[in-house]
DNA sequence: ATTGGTCTCTCATATAACGGGAAGTCGTTG
DNA sequence: CAACGACTTCCCGTTATATGAGAGACCAAT
C-alpha cells in the first residue's frame, strides 16, 4: 500500500492542480492544449479549461488565440526578475552555507556561472579568524583558473563547455594556472571522474580551495567552495572536508529540486 | 455599480487567490506572515494557512520555520530559468515586432540589457528587401554609441546608470561615436526629455536607426529600435515611423505588465 | 458539405474550501 | 518563573464552490 494519504497531500486539491501545471512546462513542453492537459492530470476537459483559464487571467500563461494553446505568460516573467533581484538563490544557499562554513572552520562560497566566468553571490566566513571574505560576493572567477570555477564548468556537456571557452585567451594569474586548451581539456575530465575539484593557488597564489557541483537533475547551475588563506594555521589538510562539500551540495541540490529531506515540519 | 462581475472575474477562486499571494511579493515585500496574508486580502486566516501551505508543498514559497513566513521558494526559481531557456521574452516581444517592422518596412528588434551593454532577443525583418537581419539576435551593443542601447540606459535612474557606466573607457565606433561621459550624460538628458532615440551612423555607420523603451511601471526593461541601412532606398525619413514605434513600445510595455488590452477573448 | 477533433459554456450534483473556534507555540512582560 | 498576548496550526459542520457530463460552437481537413 502506498502512504500517500497522510502528509503527502496539498491542502488545496484545485490550487495544487494549478501548480502542477505550472510545474508541468519544461524545455520539451512549452506549450499545452485543454485537451493534452485534461488526461496529462488525468481531469476533465472542463476543469483543465478552467485552470488553465484561472491561470492565463493572471498572466501566469499567455493563450495563443490562434493556436489555442497555453505557454508560460508575462507574469512569469515578473516573478523571474523579483526571484533575481531579490536574491533568492543566496538566500537559499545562506543556511547550507552556514553550516558548511562551521564545520569546516573556513569559508564557504556559493557561485553561479556568468558568462564564461563564474560569479559568486553568496559567503559564509568561517568562525576561524578575520578572514578576508569582505569583496567575495560579486567577485568573478574566470573558468579556466581555480577550484571554484573548474566544479561547475568541468560538468558541462563538453560541447557547451567548447562553445563558451574554446579559442578564448586564457590569462596566467600564477605560476599554476593552466593556459593550454587540450590541457585544460584534460583537468576538465579529470574532475569529473573525482567529482570535486582542488587548487593549491592555482589563480590566487595566496589561497587553497575545494569545489563541487551543485546540480539539478544532472546539469550543474553552479558551485559550492569551501576555501582557505595559505598563512592562515588552520588544523588538517582542507582536503579533508571533501565528505562534508559533498554532503552540502547535495543537499543545496536537494533543496533547489525541491526534494525537502529536512522539511518534515519540525515536529517534536 | 461596478461591472465586476461579467468579464473580469477569475474562474476558479481559490486558485486565483493563490496566485494573487505570489503577485503580492515584491522588491518591498518579500516575506509574508499568515496574518498580515489574511487582511491584506480580506480573508480568514485559516485560508490565508492554507493557501500559504498549498503553495510551500509544490514550493513556490518558502516557508521559513523559524520566523514562521514565507518567501518564494525554490520552484520559483526554476520556473524563472525555464522561462529564460525557453525565450519567453523573445516570443512575447516576437507579434509586436512583427507587425512593427510590417508597418514601417523595415527591421524591428526588441534588445534587453547586459552588464553595460544592451542585447537583441529578437529581431524581425521589414518586408522590404533581404536585409541583414541574420546576426541581429544575439548581438551586443555598447551603452555610449547607437539609439537602441540609448534608449534604454537614459532611461535608468541618473545614479544606476552612473553606477554602471562611470569611469569606463568608451571606444569610438564611428566620427560620429560620442566619448565624453559629460557630453554622454547631457544626450542621455535630451533623451530622456524627447521620449526617443535616434541615431545616424553612431555606432555602425551604414546604418540609422529610431529606438524607444520598453517599461514596467517607470523602469525602463529594454528598448524597440526600427534600423534602416542606409544604402537602402526607403520611402520617407525613418523619423515619421516614430509615433508607431512609440504605440509598439506601449503596446509591449502593456504585455509585459499583463494590461490586456488586446485580451477580450476574440469574441465576433 | 460533411466529418472529426477541439474548445467553450451551462447546469445540477457532490465535493472541497470556508470560517469559527480550540489547542498549541513562541516571545515578551511583570 | 509564571502568565499573558500574538500568532500559527488544526479540527469540524456548513455552505459555497469546483466538478464532470453533455450540448453547442468553432476550426481544419477530407
Amino acid at each position: 500500500m502506498d502512504s500517500l494519504d497522510d502528509d503527502v497531500r496539498s491542502p488545496l486539491q484545485t490550487v495544487d492542480r494549478a501548480l502542477q501545471i505550472l510545474i508541468s512546462f519544461s524545455e520539451q513542453r512549452r506549450d499545452w492544449g485543454v485537451m493534452e492537459l485534461a488526461d496529462e492530470l488525468g481531469i476533465d476537459k472542463s476543469s483543465a479549461q478552467r485552470l488553465l483559464a484561472a491561470l492565463a487571467f493572471r498572466g501566469f500563461l499567455r493563450p495563443d488565440p490562434i493556436s489555442r494553446r497555453y505557454s508560460l505568460g508575462p507574469t512569469m516573467w515578473r516573478m523571474a526578475a523579483l526571484w533575481e533581484r531579490t536574491g533568492g538563490l543566496a538566500a537559499l544557499a545562506d543556511a547550507v552555507l552556514e553550516r558548511l562554513a562551521q564545520d569546516t572552520e573556513r569559508t564557504a562560497t556559493f557561485t553561479i556561472p556568468d558568462g564564461f566566468h563564474v560569479r559568486c553571490i553568496a559567503a559564509v566566513d568561517g568562525g576561524g579568524g578575520p578572514l578576508r571574505s569582505h569583496p567575495l560576493v560579486g567577485d568573478l572567477y574566470p573558468a579556466h583558473a581555480g577550484a571554484t570555477s573548474r566544479a561547475y564548468f568541468a560538468f558541462l556537456d563538453r560541447n557547451e563547455r567548447r562553445a563558451l571557452l574554446s579559442g578564448r585567451p586564457f590569462a596566467r594569474f600564477t605560476d599554476l594556472t593552466e593556459v593550454d586548451e587540450a590541457a585544460l581539456e584534460r583537468v576538465f575530465e579529470d574532475t569529473v571522474q573525482t567529482g570535486w575539484a582542488f587548487s593549491d593557488g592555482e589563480y590566487d597564489a595566496a589561497t587553497r580551495a575545494i569545489a563541487a557541483p551543485v546540480r539539478l537533475g544532472r546539469r550543474p547551475i553552479g558551485s559550492l567552495t569551501v576555501v582557505e588563506g595559505k598563512s592562515e594555521e588552520l588544523p588538517g589538510d582542507i582536503r579533508d572536508h571533501v565528505p562534508r562539500l559533498l554532503e552540502a551540495t547535495e543537499e543545496l541540490s536537494n533543496l533547489l529540486a525541491h526534494r525537502t529531506p529536512a522539511a518534515r515540519t519540525r515536529r517534536r
